[in-house]
DNA sequence: GCGCTGAACATAGCAGCGTTATGGCATGTA
DNA sequence: TACATGCCATAACGCTGCTATGTTCAGCGC
């Protein structure tokens, strides 16, 4: 009997589910609170589509999570790998930094409540592009070979994820993120590559960052 | 004409404000939800107290993160002052992630909400501590002339905040501490230390934190 | 083509939230 | 003692997320 779940209703439209997000990534881009009411409000659905859709709030600010992540692992995507590993993981930083403060709400959002067992393989999705970097790195002999690609990518993201949150919504001015490319330069270095070779990479890396993927979308 | 402000009227209690913040902090341990009517239950003051004290729920959460600086700030000062400034930089260090870990709902409200302006004086004091162990390291020739103190102390501090906040309220899990240690080795060396007398002295900081300064309070 | 099934959606109402208006009452001055 | 002041208790308001109830409509058996 191979039957396979029999679907007689009415399917759910994915159409209402992204225009929710999206409509909700908008209010959160315009400081405006994100209420069930004020969410639904003007978009023709009524509040009942966020629970058939999102079981409830709690499931839009998850959904909103992803989002982030998404498009925090597609900005990275646009990252060029190039014959510098370095220089990469110097760029893949500053793409990081700078997607989180052009949608500071949004990165707020991701890392403000306690993360979900189901955010995890998203944030997983974004460290591996850096640990793709390190291991090349590595594999190229930038880096000593008793470095893990995992662990070096861990310590990245420490120094990304620290500036950003000190800087977006704590009580450090925007000019801290100027400490960057030191920082970086020191943990690379301990890793094993040339101070000289080092600071040329993270320069090229850390000014160069990728266009932002920004999905203008007119009102 | 020298008016002084006439006070002509009952004089507001300063219990009351201290038993309610003790109490909120409470609640967080316990990880209950802190709303104004729960706050008060219990406590026989009614929910008006609330606002003659913080002028509303936004002002007690404002307290709480003073609370949280406050402790932060002894809790930091408990850190001995040694002949090694680095292993005190980095005990500084280690005691920070160990009192954010210990109290991570209290950390987390620090600096979950945009910072108010009202807030910056106690997240300068935090940092203070680690400015005075900077300087005292460049004056002992253990880093660079040209290495500026505030500058090292927010490096320091963005790899304890990006290590806690990755780990307590993040996607990590906690073994990432363990990366402390290296990084911060990383970063002095970077500024000048010698590598073998920085491994050595972050070593001692970091596993001889001071104890705890937990304010025990029977319920 | 027709009726049935069941999920998607709309409406109305609920408990709970933070806040505010009102009034009694304790307190320090004259 | 009389008064002015502002802390505190009570009750109500608007709003929140959520749920119970009814309606609509897509897909399958006949």
């Amino acid at each position: 009997m191979a039957c396979s779940v029999q679907l007689v209703a009415r399917p759910k439209d994915p159409a209402v589910r992204t225009l929710l997000i999206e409509r909700a990534a908008a209010m959160l881009r315009a400081r405006e609170p994100i209420t069930l009411r004020s969410l639904v409000a003007g978009t023709g659905v009524s509040t009942m589509a966020v629970y058939t859709h999102f079981e409830g709030m709690d499931g839009l600010w998850q959904a909103l999570r992803q989002e982030g992540f998404t498009r925090l692992g597609t900005r990275l995507t646009t990252v060029p790998v190039s014959d510098d590993p370095v220089r990469d993981l110097a760029a893949l930083a500053a793409a990081y930094l700078d997607n989180a403060l052009t949608h500071p709400d949004l990165y707020r959002v991701m890392f403000d409540a306690s993360v979900d067992l189901e955010d995890l393989p998203a944030a997983d999705a974004t460290l591996e592009h850096l640990v793709q970097a390190a291991r090349r790195g590595r594999d190229a002999g930038r880096f000593r070979a008793d470095v893990v690609p995992l662990e070096l990518a861990i310590q990245s993201w420490t120094i990304g994820h620290g500036l950003v949150s000190l800087v977006a919504t704590g009580p450090l001015p925007r000019e801290t993120l100027d400490h960057g490319p030191f920082m970086l330069r020191a943990l690379f270095t301990a890793c094993g590559d040339d101070p000289d070779r080092c600071r040329a990479s993270v320069e090229q890396g850390w000014h160069r960052p990728a266009p932002d993927d920004e999905r203008s979308r007119p009102a």
